[in-house]
DNA sequence: CCTAATCGTTTCGGAGCCGTTTTATTTAAC
DNA sequence: GTTAAATAAAACGGCTCCGAAACGATTAGG
């Protein structure tokens, strides 16, 4: 565990790495497609979108539409389950696997710079 | 200046805040929002439309828009400036302030909870 | 004065996301 | 085999946001 943060360093850190993702403006992604994308390349596999909408306590519908949205921009890829066919994974992608990288690149960055 | 973040820590706990905020639902503040709330309350005031938009790199109107919506929930108010009436000058709230510390919480609590 | 520049807002057409409801496909139950 | 349950996707209406352009209000320059 990290030394603690104090809220003023806890605010700033949000604020710069907000604020480079705003002005970056590739991402452009929602909030809930941030946790959808973070979600399915840190936690275990499988991820199905009924299991993404309860770990959000989101809609269905939202969830497809986020994996629309993001499957358009190629960050993660959608399959369906040979073993039960009414099931669809969500996959990772190289591109996803990059964009994720470079958000922990920023967070680190900016958390290094933070003041003392 | 904090120790280093490892990039699976510092992703997590992107990942960790990001949730609770869709979780929680309250806020359901854009990225642009986000950017601007923070800021204001971050940085030495006075806070104008025309800076704002040039510090987010985004259009005025965008940041008018934004104004309007956080005014509506209270997180700021806007007030011209007595000396040059054509400006703007975006202020500080107890409820936004409120809303800033809570969101501080979020982060220090999910950044002490990172595994080792 | 009077023109030009600055500033924030409003308007406009377009695009995206929301939740609810409906549809289609697949699996399970009996 | 037929019906019921589960899953994801599509359709629908409503709401918000976007950038560009046009618009008033205010100030600065000559």
């Amino acid at each position: 565990m990290p030394a603690e943060l104090r809220p003023t360093q806890a605010l700033r850190l949000w604020h710069d790495v907000t604020l480079d993702l705003v002005r970056d403006g590739e991402h452009d992604l929602s909030a809930r497609q941030m946790a959808v994308l973070l979600t399915v390349y840190l936690e275990m596999p499988p991820h199905t979108v009924r299991g993404l909408a309860a770990k959000l306590g989101v809609t269905k519908p939202a969830i497809t539409r986020a994996l629309d949205t993001m499957g358009r921009l190629g960050l993660v890829s959608r399959h369906r389950d040979p073993k039960d066919r009414r099931n669809v994974v969500v996959q990772r992608t190289v591109a996803g696997a990059l964009a994720v990288e470079r958000l922990g690149d920023v967070v680190i960055a900016r958390h290094r710079e933070l003041p003392l």
